[in-house]
DNA sequence: CCTACCGATCGGTAGG
DNA sequence: CCTACCGATCGGTAGG
């Protein structure tokens, strides 16, 4: 619990000053939104954010990069599971689309804000998405490998197209409609997975 | 061929503007981009650019409408056309990844950058985009009809996962790649495709 | 965390 | 399409 250098649910003024900048990063974007938006957001003068946070910059590497490490804490785990590779490739969705419906403007800000890293962080927060991606290329690879997938199949194709059906959830997911994020993964699961499987 | 509202091949120096727009808010966002930006890359002073275009949203406006008019344009008639809903849908996607590769700069503006149209303009959009998706919403929908595809699919759920796996392709997509747009988009068919076929 | 402020940049315009 | 410029806003800082 105690020291937690990136968590945005810390309660204090910096973990606040994180959760407006989530948002407002996730709904207006990076270069649309202001110091002086999440200051009036969170009730301080613009110029008393930099008692908490270096820079505009260093706010949003601290969202992107603990929301990756959402994603991977949520899916990594499952992708080195037990279960077939197409058991676990579900399970893998499932937990993605959970994770996108329980902060979407935080994912939003995972999925398209990381480009707005400088030169100096860019390449982390690539090179961790690209590790997330690989999570998912393993598993289907280990599917083709022992018979349960196609190996007919483009494995990055492939793979990119889950992940895009996957990471464009934030732009309809409701948490008012009827089917909750499980129920949504689990459809999304059932479709990709009969595309895949031998 | 003569007097095109929207065209943004036009060869005037309204259609340099707009290209040059076009590529600088698909790379870095309508607000990551200002008037100077466009101006410098055109070779002109940021306010000769007032003698062509009325504003920025106005520029904005036109690359959204010109873009959203293009997947309408090549997959509207494809919906519409002969072949089973699944022969259809097929062609639609295909076609889908074929106006995305053509220009993915312009498919971000279109995907992603409709969100900065102010009060008066965001509907028409919006309204645009919920068009272009009704073409595949009633495709699927007859092929659910016809009995060629599943009655157990989730209809919006299902849609949604096709237009995300290709809204997500200009993340990704290159030219230069050995696969053509044609041939990515027979891939993305194959697998889509089976996973709703009854 | 506020007061007070910095130089830079923003979208856009008047007049030619 | 340039010259010259407008008021507003930007990210960030010194000093308390």
């Amino acid at each position: 619990m105690a020291i937690a250098p990136n968590a945005d649910q810390e309660g204090g003024p910096r973990g606040a000053i994180m959760n407006v900048a989530m948002h407002l990063f996730g709904k207006q974007g990076f270069t649309g939104t202001s110091m002086r938006d999440i200051a009036n957001a969170v009730g301080l003068l613009p110029g008393s954010l930099y008692a908490h946070i270096q820079s505009k910059e260093a706010l949003l590497l601290s969202i992107v990069s603990d929301g990756i490490g959402r994603f991977l804490a949520a899916v990594g785990p499952l992708a080195a599971g037990s279960g077939t590779p197409a058991e676990r490739l579900r399970k893998m969705i499932v937990a993605h689309v959970e994770v996108v419906a329980d902060n979407p403007e935080r994912s939003q800000v995972v999925f398209h804000q990381w480009r707005f890293l400088g030169e100096g962080n860019l390449p982390v927060a690539v090179d961790r998405r690209r590790q997330y991606e690989s999570l998912f290329i393993t598993v289907v690879e280990q599917g083709v490998s022992s018979g349960e997938m196609r190996s007919d199949i483009d494995l990055r194709i492939e793979v990119r197209t889950i992940l895009g059906a996957l990471n464009w959830t934030p732009e309809w997911f409701s948490p008012n409609g009827k089917l909750g994020a499980g129920e949504v993964g689990e459809h999304m699961a059932n479709t990709l997975l009969r595309g895949i499987l031998a």
